[in-house]
DNA sequence: GCACTATATTACCTTTTGCTTATATAGTTT
DNA sequence: AAACTATATAAGCAAAAGGTAATATAGTGC
């Protein structure tokens, strides 16, 4: 069960279980709506409303994905009245996304150097 | 179109492609099967066929999985005779599944605890 | 060239998923 | 209570994605 504690996911054998839980959060991240809103609540939580108007989706939509974040435990929820607070509950969402942006970026920097070499 | 270089994601307003680059490197982490390529490849290069004894897939769907991972960059393909060699390419492969491990194990620690005082 | 092996590709089916429209719920204000 | 606002839910649809079976390609050895 443990794959933390300094040592190598590598290393480990995967229950099914485990394996799905990882995948369901990699793909609650793989889909551009949820990440303009996740975007949108890096500088602090916002009501539906806000993240309806930042994200430009429709209020049913945007709803639904906060939603299904917030049962997955990436995202926080207070309601206070009438709204409702969304906001990042899970700080290695930071992380997450520093990495895949940096990776990416380097990619394309080869990919442009390798286009430049090859033309 | 820079978000690495040590600054937040959270602050640079990322375009339409480039979140959805990011979603698609993460929707290619979001499936059991690909999570379970990348961890049979997390010891070292292997053959299609050694994957997909590893893995219990079909060869034509493992072939298809590791062909989307590679186009997208994330491992690297190396053909000797017969037998093709698939290895992990990006390294940040490794904090990304340490990142999601080691969150979901927290989270799951708190759940069992908030289960025991419910309890 | 022919048989054989390893990998890739195609066609097809099924399930999932994201989106929209319409409606329901909950809370506020008068 | 009635009108209003913010959010959630439901039903239905269209597109995407994963899986399988069958076939094609490419490399090897006889």
């Amino acid at each position: 069960m443990s794959c933390k504690t300094g040592s190598r996911v590598a290393m480990r054998p995967l229950s099914e279980e485990a394996l799905e839980m990882i995948a369901r959060r990699f793909a609650l991240l793989g889909e551009p709506m949820r990440l303009r809103l996740l975007h949108a609540l890096f500088d602090g939580e916002k009501s539906v409303t806000a993240l309806v108007e930042a994200s430009g989706g429709t209020q049913a939509n945007v709803s639904r994905h906060l939603q299904a974040m917030a049962e997955a435990g990436l995202l926080g929820r207070r309601k206070q009245g009438l709204q409702v607070f969304y906001s990042i509950a899970d700080p290695t969402l930071f992380q997450l996304c520093e990495l895949v942006c940096g990776s990416l970026e380097e990619k394309l920097a080869r990919d442009a150097k390798a286009f430049a070499r090859a033309g």
